[in-house]
DNA sequence: CGCTCGGTTGACAACCGTCAAAGCGTGTGG
DNA sequence: CCACACGCTTTGACGGTTGTCAACCGAGCG
């Protein structure tokens, strides 16, 4: 599968692509880190994906939108398959369709919890959750965790703006939760329960209401 | 690929399937609509995905969260794949590995409008945008729009209130940019292309910056 | 040293969630 | 056939949260 491949280093904030329309290219993050940003007729971004290492992309086409992915750590190293190559590959060798699929099925995954976060009320809760979840995909087993982004890459992915995001911070960092380190983008989760369920219940569970019926239609 | 399937009809309502944990089989709307709900250890419910016919659901596991797929509309059909069966078959034949792949990314396009649409700011973008997509998805070439689903459902899907939604719906309809009929779930498009737009330069383009510089980081 | 950019904090207005209440539609039972 | 009840929808009032504007701080760099 990497035979096809073709790896290229990026410099921080060095755009992979951006373009309207059918997209040939699939791509995967090797090292460093990328977001995946729609550029509105509006003039706002907005990130609607986080590339980390083993992270996979396959757009088909992107009508009535510019997609753009662009390195956001320095030296980012993404391989870039065609997308032709690929789809024939995949078909006279069931492994790698299988390995295409179970890629597939990872960005779902991701973009499904990414949509958990963006349902949550408060930006407190999405800044705690985004922590939480970016703790899990660097996957270092410590507390430390050096977030890859800045903190308007946050805004733009959490959908609120810079000023939240900061405030939201020093809001989790008061109650004790987290802990911001001197470097601008490292910080220690200290209380990763308080962070899991957050809000909870945070005034007690007034709400003794069993949710069991689901649906109201 | 339908040889596997075991096609059921449902109620308003239903529950198809609601679990924590591997999720043994695939799902496939043929008619009707169901929503993917997550209830959080908050009791609160999430809809991250609505399927329509033709849309297809397919989960790897359900890690800490409960996933359930419902039923939304009177007597939808489901067909349900044994996850085994299909990877098996997948396997053996290129033809229906390239189909679950398209499957795959159709739906990984989805959930990437719908992260579109969460990020929008104001409710009544929300609200407009979900409209617009809605008019696509359902795919009649009127402006006459039957949503599937409640009110209750659309604040869960939008991650908004109920009574926001409302709120945006009698903007839009006091707009004049679309027409509520007499029927609850009837709507109609009035002036689409307000509706595309929406905000974007509602007080002029102040903004004069072109945004050709993505990053900051 | 001055510049730029990222990060942080404050003030204020607008928006949205919550609570409350009232209008409608549908289905069920008398 | 009608009355009632229940659920969905809508509207109002109010307080909290957040976006916007503005200013300041700190670091990197020419």
């Amino acid at each position: 599968l990497e035979a096809i491949a073709t790896t290229t280093r990026y410099h921080c904030g060095q755009a992979i692509f951006s373009q309207t329309g059918q997209v040939e290219y699939w791509y995967r993050v090797l090292s460093g880190a990328a977001k995946v940003a729609v550029i509105q007729f509006n003039g706002k971004r907005q990130i609607i994906d986080l590339l980390l290492p083993g992270d996979f992309l396959a757009v088909l086409t992107t009508e009535e939108h510019e997609f753009a992915l662009e390195a956001i750590t320095e030296g980012t190293v993404i391989a870039c398959y065609p997308r032709q190559q690929i789809e024939e590959l995949a078909d006279s060798d069931p492994r790698i369709a299988r390995e295409v699929r179970i890629l597939a099925f990872e960005t779902v995954s991701r973009l499904q919890e990414q949509l958990l976060i963006l349902g949550r009320t408060t930006s407190t809760e999405k800044v705690g959750c985004f922590l939480l979840k970016m703790s899990e995909r660097l996957g270092h087993r410590s507390d430390k965790v050096v977030l890859p982004m800045s903190r308007y890459d946050i805004a733009d992915y959490l959908a609120i703006s810079v000023e939240t995001v900061c405030r939201a911070m020093t809001t989790l960092s008061d109650r004790g939760v987290i802990a911001l380190s001197g470097k601008r983008r490292s910080i220690r989760i200290v209380d990763r329960g308080a962070l899991e369920e957050d809000h909870d219940s945070e005034f007690g569970d007034r709400n003794g209401q069993v949710p069991k019926i689901i649906s109201r239609s």
